[in-house]
DNA sequence: GGTGATGAATTTTTT
DNA sequence: ATTCATCACC
């Protein structure tokens, strides 16, 4: 035990009392992660076991027992919403709002190490943070220099892969072999390349805030120490969703006092493909030996039928570290199950449910459609306009992604930072000045070649008679106006400034004569942003805001359904959830299904865990037996999580006629993860006896090759055009081409 | 340098 | 179906 008189830099408010009123109402296993603090923790909180409020409890314990001062913890999480959650439930636990501290999301952290020690991995302190969207425009202007072909390895593609080495940790010079083939091996060169341009352009991508402070605690062990002596306590929010570099990161960090806690939920781990490691907390005891397991496991949040359905179906999982939920709360109602005929019949029995609930004083704030792609909304969202039920979609685009605000920010950008090329590049001409492709070209080679910004290579081909006067004229009052506005900056405030330089531009005037019917909105978003701007003290603060704060204040202000994604729906709650579209195909999404092998299923499974988890009271569960995807009409088979749900805890039922067929015979596949015979104990329950005729057993076009004639019990007869694994794609004579599954067809 | 046509792609998303 | 990017052409 440490001596709090000397640990703490501040007055020290008496020894508290031997039970702490914000230690009175935790359960067992929560009180003992809040008062583990020495040594690293590893906090198993499942979902709905007041995981939030004992890291809340944890940090305030620390600080209340003057074991630190604010300034000595750090805490780490994902979102921002995370993190001011925490620093306003902390305030009002501790009494006092909490300043000087280090909480905060895992980049805005590492960009303040970064800031303070810029120089020392080659970056200016104004620093611009890139966007993954700079970010690929910026691998773009590089690819040809580099030989890649853009069709085989789009932009896209490449950002993706030069992501994931920073996420493990990788410099350019230090990408394993066995990795740098990627791409023909061209991956890694563009990848060196692209770094040295970041340095140009005195910028970061996401991916550097975290890889440079590595290297910065690499190369300055000094200033490395210096942190691990400063930060007595580290705790992480959301353990399984870090990667190898944040692991790293942290790993360094908590080594002088090493009281890491680190709270978690493998269960929950649904974000591998944006480089987040599982494996991280499955070997946090390696990691970190004599590392102290606490596993909470009573659920406050959801009835038990919907905690044992979850429970089912993720323990289809291997490779957890296993957990059970448990409640004492009341039975509650068994998860519906519902099959209808398709989307559009979905989308009405939801609004149908929803509208029921209602008038069982049941409030829309409290229901939620748990999409598993963006684009499964929009049936929800007709269906509900027509029916007259308010609703929000959570998660939409974001104000500071608009393409005007996106533009009003790069002229801010450049002001800010001369060297900023991604910004300047966006906005030189903008509105139009007469300097198009050619002449850009001219500057983007001068540029390279001299290793220098665009700014800069400017303001020397002026000296010269490369560019065309007319260019040349137009880029010389480009470049005055900057300095004119850069001076401004000295003595206006932001809010001012902005104003200012998007008259002078004449950007807004571009927007006042455009006749798009969009223009009168997108002024608006701009006077929005320039009052946003009021509330920031430096245009420095609303740069780095834009860049690593997302704005996604949905106000919770009127009654309304919410629609999102599994993915957005992580970490909250509501009585009544619908969970829609659980079909294979489209869930599990086919991509995971066809590229990641049992890990990607897994992964599948997680989320629908995580979907189920969400609901408090309770929960829909739907599939439709035919779906229009991408314009095509397509027939689906329920998802195999459906089978997987214990069957003592649904109440399953289906439209008459929905996959009605008998005689059921084996189908090969070559998916090693369905049952026997494609279709397991629910998925048979949801068949109803009709009239159908068997079918042959058919294996990856083999019985059906295309141009065969073929009958399908919905559809009738056709031919085959193309294959797909088990998909057809089929021109019925009647139905026109639709997107069948192998198995639902016969020989004619 | 702006406009219309054609073709390809289309999970999930924070920072 | 819809969007988005590229290309040809004014």
């Amino acid at each position: 035990m440490n001596d709090p008189f000397e640990l703490s830099d501040e007055p020290a408010p008496a020894a508290p009392p031997r039970a702490p009123d914000y230690l009175s109402g935790l359960n067992e296993s929560q009180r003992e992660a809040v008062e583990a603090v020495e040594g690293p923790v590893l906090v198993l909180a499942g979902a709905g076991t007041g995981k939030t409020r004992v890291l809340t409890t944890r940090l305030s314990h620390i600080l209340m027992q003057n074991r630190a001062s604010t300034g000595e913890i750090l805490a780490v999480t994902f979102t921002n919403k995370a993190a001011s959650e925490m620093k306003e439930r902390v305030s009002r636990l501790v009494g006092r709002p909490v300043e000087g501290w280090w909480v905060g999301t895992f980049h805005a952290i590492a960009a303040r190490i970064l800031r303070m020690n810029a120089e020392a991995v080659g970056l200016k302190p104004q620093f611009t943070i890139l966007d993954s969207d700079d970010q690929v425009r910026l691998i773009k202007q590089m690819i040809d220099i580099h030989g890649i072909d853009e069709k085989r390895l789009p932009p896209r593609a490449i950002s993706s892969i030069i992501q994931r080495w920073k996420d493990r940790g990788y410099m350019p010079d230090k990408v394993p072999s066995s990795e740098s083939g990627q791409g023909d091996g061209k991956v890694l060169a563009l990848y060196k390349d692209y770094q040295e341009r970041l340095q140009t352009l005195n910028a970061a991508d996401f991916g550097d805030l975290l890889l440079l402070c590595l290297e910065l605690f690499r190369l300055q062990p000094q200033v490395l120490k210096e942190f691990q002596r400063r930060f007595r306590y580290v705790m992480v929010d959301e353990y399984q969703d870090t990667n190898v570099a944040q692991y790293l990161w942290l790993r360094l960090l908590a080594q002088e006092h090493k009281n890491i806690c680190c709270v978690g939920d493998d269960d929950q781990s649904i974000y591998s493909w944006r480089g987040a490691e599982v494996g991280n907390i499955l070997k946090f005891e390696e990691d970190f030996p004599g590392a102290r397991v606490v596993r909470l496991e009573r659920n406050y949040r959801s009835t038990p039928h919907i905690l044992a359905a979850a429970s089912g179906l993720i323990s289809h999982n291997e490779g957890r570290l296993g957990k059970t939920l448990w409640t004492d709360v009341n039975e509650g109602e068994p998860i519906k199950v519902r099959g209808v005929w398709d989307g559009e019949a979905e989308a009405r029995m939801v609004g149908d449910e929803i509208e029921a609930l209602q008038s069982k004083t049941s409030k829309l704030n409290d229901m939620a459609i748990l999409v598993r792609a963006g684009f499964q909304t929009r049936e929800f969202e007709e269906r509900l306009i027509t029916i007259g039920v308010p609703y929000r979609v959570i998660g939409g685009p974001r104000f500071y992604e608009r393409q005007e605000i996106r533009d009003a920010i790069a002229y801010l950008r450049v002001i800010a930072q001369p060297d900023d090329d991604l910004a300047f590049e966006r906005i030189v001409n903008v509105p139009t000045r007469g300097i198009g492709k050619t002449t850009l070209q001219t500057i983007h080679g001068y540029a390279r070649s001299q290793g220098i910004s665009m700014t800069r290579a400017i303001a020397n081909l002026n000296e010269t008679d490369e560019l065309r006067p007319q260019a040349r004229k137009s880029l010389t009052d480009a470049l005055a106006m900057f300095e004119r506005w850069r001076d401004l900056a000295a003595v206006l405030p932001p809010s001012q400034l902005c104003g200012q330089v998007l008259e002078d531009s004449g950007y807004v005037d571009m927007w006042k004569m455009k006749k798009e019917p969009d223009a009168p909105g997108r002024l608006d978003n701009l006077k929005e942003l320039v009052a946003a701007l009021e509330d920031f003290e430096s245009m420095g603060a609303f740069l780095e805001h834009v860049s690593l704060v997302m704005e996604n204040d949905d106000r919770a202000d009127h009654d309304k359904v919410n629609i999102m994604t599994l993915h957005g729906a992580k970490g909250l709650e509501f009585d009544s959830i619908f969970l829609p579209g659980w079909e294979d195909g489209l869930f599990p999404n086919q991509r995971a299904l066809d590229e990641g092998g049992l890990a990607s299923l897994e992964e599948e499974r997680r989320l629908a865990y995580v979907g189920i988890t969400r609901a408090k009271k309770r929960a829909m569960i739907s599939f439709a037996a035919n779906r229009r995807i991408y314009g095509k009409w397509q027939s689906t088979m329920p998802s195999r999580f459906v089978d997987e749900l214990p069957a003592e805890h649904i109440d399953a039922q289906s439209e008459t006629g929905v996959y009605a067929r008998q005689d059921t015979v084996s189908v090969h596949t070559d998916d090693p993860f369905s049952d026997v015979d494609g279709m397991g104990r629910s998925r048979r329950r949801m068949i109803e006896a009709g009239s159908s005729r068997s079918y042959k057993p058919t294996s990856d076009g083999e019985g059906i090759d295309v141009g065969a004639r073929i009958f399908h019990q919905k559809f009738g007869y056709g031919h085959v055009i193309s294959s797909d694994g088990d998909k057809l794609d089929i021109e019925f004579e009647k139905a026109g081409e639709k997107r069948v599954m192998a198995n639902f067809v016969s020989l004619a």
